[in-house]
This record gives C-alpha cells, structure tokens and sequence, in this order.
DNA sequence: GAAGTATTTTGAACGACGTTCATAAATTGA
DNA sequence: TCAATTTATGAACGTCGTTCAAAATACTTC
C-alpha cells in the first residue's frame, strides 16, 4: 500500500513545518537553523531535504500559512462591515494588528528573498494575489470608472503604502517617533486616502 | 611620527569600504563575502577586523554613504523649485529615480538589520533623520498647525508610504503589476496626499 | 515467512562562511 | 643599531546549509 508512504511524508513536511514555524515565530527568520527545526520536528537533519527541496522552500511554505491566516482574518473582520469606508479602515487596522501580534512570521514574509535564480512557485504568488482581492472590493466601490487591470495596481499602491508605514514605524527604523500613536496615525492615513481617492476619478 | 599611523589606518578603511561598496552594488547585500571585500581591498582578511568590529559595521559606513548621497540629491533636486507641491514630487521621484539607479545599494539601506543585540550607532540615525528633514520642509507648509514633533510623525508616515509603493513595485513581489507605470502611479499617489493633507487640519 | 529487491532514513562529511589569534613583519624610540 | 611595541597576516575554528554512501525499513515474490 502506497498510501502509507504518501501519509508518512506528508506528516514529516507538517512536522517540519511546523517546527519552522515556532522557530520564526520565537527567533525570527535570522535565527532559523535546520539543525534546530529537524531536531524539533524529531527526524534527521536529511530528512528536511527529502521532504523540501531546500531551506528556501520550507520557509516558503511557513510564508504561505502566514498569509492565509493574515488573509482568513481579514475576511473574518470584513464579514460585518458594510460601508466602505469601515472596510478601508478594518483593512489597515486588522493588517497592523497582525503585525504586532505576530511579528516574527509577519517580518518572514519579506525578509524572504528566493535565493539565487529560483522562481516563487506559483502558488504562492496566487497566496498573495488573494491579499490585494480583499483590498479590491472596497477600492472598485471608491473609484468605479478603474477597469480590472487599474484596480490591481492601484490596491498593489495602496497596499504597499500602509505596508510601509506599519513596517518602518514597528521596525522603529527612526529613532524618536513613539510607536503607540501608530494606530491614530494609520487611521488618520486611511482618511487621507478615502477623501482623496474619489477626486482622482478615471485615473 | 603617529600621524602616519593613523592615514594608513584611514586609507585601510577607506579601501575596505569602497570596495564593500562596489561588491553590494554589483552583487547585493546577500552576496557580500569578507573575503571577496578583502581580496579587492587588497589586504588580508584579518585586516578587515583591525579596521572594524565586523562586518556589519562595515555594512553600516556603506549605508550611511548611500544615506548621504541620497541625500544630497535631494538637496539638489529641490534647489530650484518654489512651489510645496512640486517640492513634494519631487522628492518622490527622487528617491523613486535614486532606488531604479542603485537598487542593490537602495536595497542595503533596507535589507541590513543590526545582528543580536548590537545597538545601530547614534551617527547614523542621525543620518537618517536627516532623510525625514527634507519632508518636513514642505509638509510644514501644508500643515502649518503641527509642532515640531507632530511634523517628524506624519513626515515618517509619508515617506514610510512613499518607500513601501517604491519597494514593493522595484521588488516585482507581486506578479503582473506593470513596474512601467509606476511614475505615473507614484505621481497620482503625491497628488492625493497634496489634496488630503491640508484637509486633516490640527491632526 | 523467508529471501530478495526497492525505497527511505540517517548523520558523518563537505565546502563556505564570519571571526579569532598565535605568529610574523614592520615601525618606533633610545 | 637594537630591543620594544604596534600592526598585519592567513591558518584554524566553530557554525552553517547541503549532500550522499551506508544502514534501516518496507515491499514483492515465491
């Protein structure tokens, strides 16, 4: 019976995984050793590469969890929400809670960078497509003249700003600014761009 | 005679950290070898920990290079402009022109993480809040009602959004976004914060 | 169920890395 | 000139991701 095989395998790449992830979670990626997560996981330091192609390729999957809980939360928060303004604001709000409640595994997604000349599988490009979907609903209410292809790029934008503003304030990059006025000065941002994203009409 | 000690001493770091810089922009960050620094430095690989605590430190005299640098284009830049809007602009293509022309360098600002506990040195945030200054300038302008400290917050809220649009569409991390159009869709960004900025009053 | 074959698991070994340090070379002061 | 002191050197160390020959296990056949 190969089913055995199948199953056995399959519950050494859970193991794995698993143990990587606790280790990013407790240590950050900078600290991830397969020695350790083969040691947590109780398999020999090969058994990783049987079950992975590399390293690389374990965290990815690590990643790939990390941003379907992100994305499950997300459309968790959403459910109830009806205006699009609240939507805008649960968006950003709920994305910066994940940040600081788990921001070890929120760091893994990009610290990471495939090594060498190794593609991102495309599974977990479309992971996180989905991401940039949850802001599309809301931002096709606010600028209803964008076609499909328009609206990708400007949620990409809008995205990668509130990103940049959760990651620079909590990596505290800048000495000097107080992190805890963060959420009042995201929210502050999000009406900044509800106000203004209706008057850039078709563009 | 000390003097002579002391230039060779300063040529040694010079050498190590020009050819630092010439290895990160060729090859990036993830591929800086000490021994390679050393080889093009031509000194032995010891000699790199007589003229530095490690590498890191090394890392960090590049990064506060392309600090200045960056920096001092933007000086540059913005020598002839009157207008606040076109100052703010400016400085986003600025800095979105400086991270298209140097991405590995660009990338190093970012990338580099002090290892375990080390604490980043005081002249180089200093370096960096000199980054934040040239924000302040116009956006006092926009929001004449903010004190000082105010100012320093929202200025690292605008350039954290403006860096991670700029980031994330160099890094290419989500697929089928044009990166052509990213002039465009940088400026049309600006022209929102113009037009929300002074809208949002004391705050 | 035993024997033979195929598959999987193992951890010692490999090469590359940052860093250290005993030794060699160079510089200094008398 | 020569001893004292400072500086430069690169072999060696510990650690890392990764590999692979060998051992253990599972499967097939009679």
């Amino acid at each position: 019976m190969s089913g055995k095989r199948a199953e056995r395998r399959e519950d050494l790449r859970t193991r794995l995984i698993e143990a990587a992830q606790a280790r990013i979670m407790s240590g950050g990626l900078a600290n991830l050793r397969a020695r350790d997560i083969t040691t947590d996981a109780a398999c020999a330091l090969g058994a990783l590469y049987t079950a992975f192609a590399d390293l690389d390729m374990l965290i990815l999957e690590v990643n790939a969890r990390t941003l379907r809980r992100l994305d499950e939360e997300m459309t968790m928060e959403l459910a109830g929400v009806a205006s699009v303004q609240g939507k805008m604001h649960l968006l950003a709000q709920t994305y910066l809670n994940f940040a600081r409640r788990e921001p070890n595994l929120w760091w893994a997604l990009f610290q990471f960078h495939m090594s060498a000349h190794k593609q991102v599988p495309e599974w977990f490009s479309l992971e996180q497509a989905k991401l940039l979907t949850q802001i599309i609903g809301p931002l096709s209410a606010l600028q209803p003249t964008l076609n499909p292809q328009q609206l990708i790029v400007r949620a990409r934008t809008l995205f990668a700003a509130v990103h940049g503003i959760v990651s620079i304030s909590l990596e505290q990059r800048f000495v000097g600014v107080p992190v805890e006025t963060l959420d009042e000065e995201l929210s502050r941002f999000i009406d900044l761009l509800l106000a203004g994203l209706p008057a850039l009409g078709e563009n």
